[in-house]
DNA sequence: AAAATTATTGAACGGTGTTCACGACTCGGG
DNA sequence: CCCGAGTCGTGAACACCGTTCAATAATTTT
């Protein structure tokens, strides 16, 4: 058996991710201290940089295990729903709005978390933000056939960012974002209004 | 004279807000160690706790400097431009993505800065916040008249929203937000959808 | 001028991420 | 089946962090 040796390696991974993804859940991104997360995982301190180059490096899995689920979410979520264009953008801000709420530590922890300047992330966890994006494309593309498949990426990029934006504001409880009870309705006024601008600006239209 | 002890308490502050501000701009905000800016200001490391509660509130006087800056660049971009209220808006947008720009770590630093969880920020820090949407009023309640002062302001506050998380993400150089390149013309994209879906929500337009 | 009060100092404390020599363990060849 | 080469897990130790506090210096009051 060669792969003794890596499947007790996979399982101290998968042990510390699933440690830190708990402590992320319980008490926010700031709460992950090496000590912490071994000791639930069951491991010595020095173990964690056996698995892990560093602790950046295990948050970096813990969300993309979190735009996992996310992906997921959004999918089902246009899938459920085929309707107009109009009606799968506004799932999509919906299911965002609402896993955003239910996830919410693990949620933040996505845009809380950065890397020292100049660190660039690994291509696979790069490549994993994607799913914030993709569902946003095809509808989008039905509202503006006039866009190039270059212009369309781009707008579903601001499309998804200016939900974003609404979102994170209220959650984070900042004093400018909008009440948490009013978040929903001001997120599909805002897809109303992009909605509806994106109308306009098709020739002909 | 029984105001020189409150002079040199306050010139105290003074020189750690400016040192902390500088370090920030210069090396962002995970880079304000209290060791360094009470060195940079030139007083000793437990100085800083006779000016301030903590790093946080410290953090919080520089943020505060930051928005009234901000503030005013936003309050000269109306006066500045005195047109439709289309163009108001484009305005505004237009000088937050310059803020944003030219003032890059010491803008990022007012959304990065997280107070511990349950701690409420004071009164006058929070007060700051408002010049993030006091401008966009005006113009906003020239589009929709038909919205009630209460509505006017929570669909402010998500306008703003919105624009914000179109910068915040293109220039923390997420995968997911659009190239900095992009940026304004991205926004003014944004800020005309919302202008033009706000137009045809009015009764009668 | 001396006493009382207040401000400033920087060593020390507890907590953090990360490292590394050491001992335990796994694995392939006899 | 066993044993040496190589790998992995361990936790004490290190450097650095924010914060505190007894001691010292400075200022104000008497």
């Amino acid at each position: 058996m060669g792969n003794k040796r890596e499947a007790r390696r996979t399982d101290l991974q998968n042990r510390l991710i699933a440690a830190a993804e708990a402590q992320i859940a319980e008490t926010g991104l700031a709460g992950v201290k090496a000590r912490e997360v071994t000791a639930r995982a069951g491991c010595a301190l020095g173990a964690l940089y056996t698995a892990f180059d560093d602790v950046d490096m295990l948050v970096l899995h813990v969300n993309s295990r979190t735009l996992t689920r996310l992906g997921e979410a959004l999918k089902t979520a246009r899938a459920t729903c085929d309707g107009t264009p109009e009606e799968v953008l506004q799932a999509l801000a919906a299911e965002y709005v609402r896993f955003a709420r239910d996830n919410r530590r693990l949620w933040s922890a996505l845009f809380e978390h950065r890397l020292p300047e100049g660190v660039e992330p690994p291509t696979w966890h790069k490549r994993d933000h994607a799913v914030l994006i993709e569902e946003i494309i095809a509808p989008l593309g039905a509202l503006r056939p006039d866009l190039s498949s270059k212009m369309l990426l781009m707008r579903a990029r601001t499309t998804f960012a200016a939900v974003h934006g609404v979102v994170q504001l209220s959650l984070q409880g900042r004093f400018v974002g909008v009440p948490q009870d009013s978040l929903a309705a001001e997120v599909t006024a805002l897809v109303d209004a992009m909605v509806r601008g994106a109308h306009l600006a098709r020739p002909g239209a």
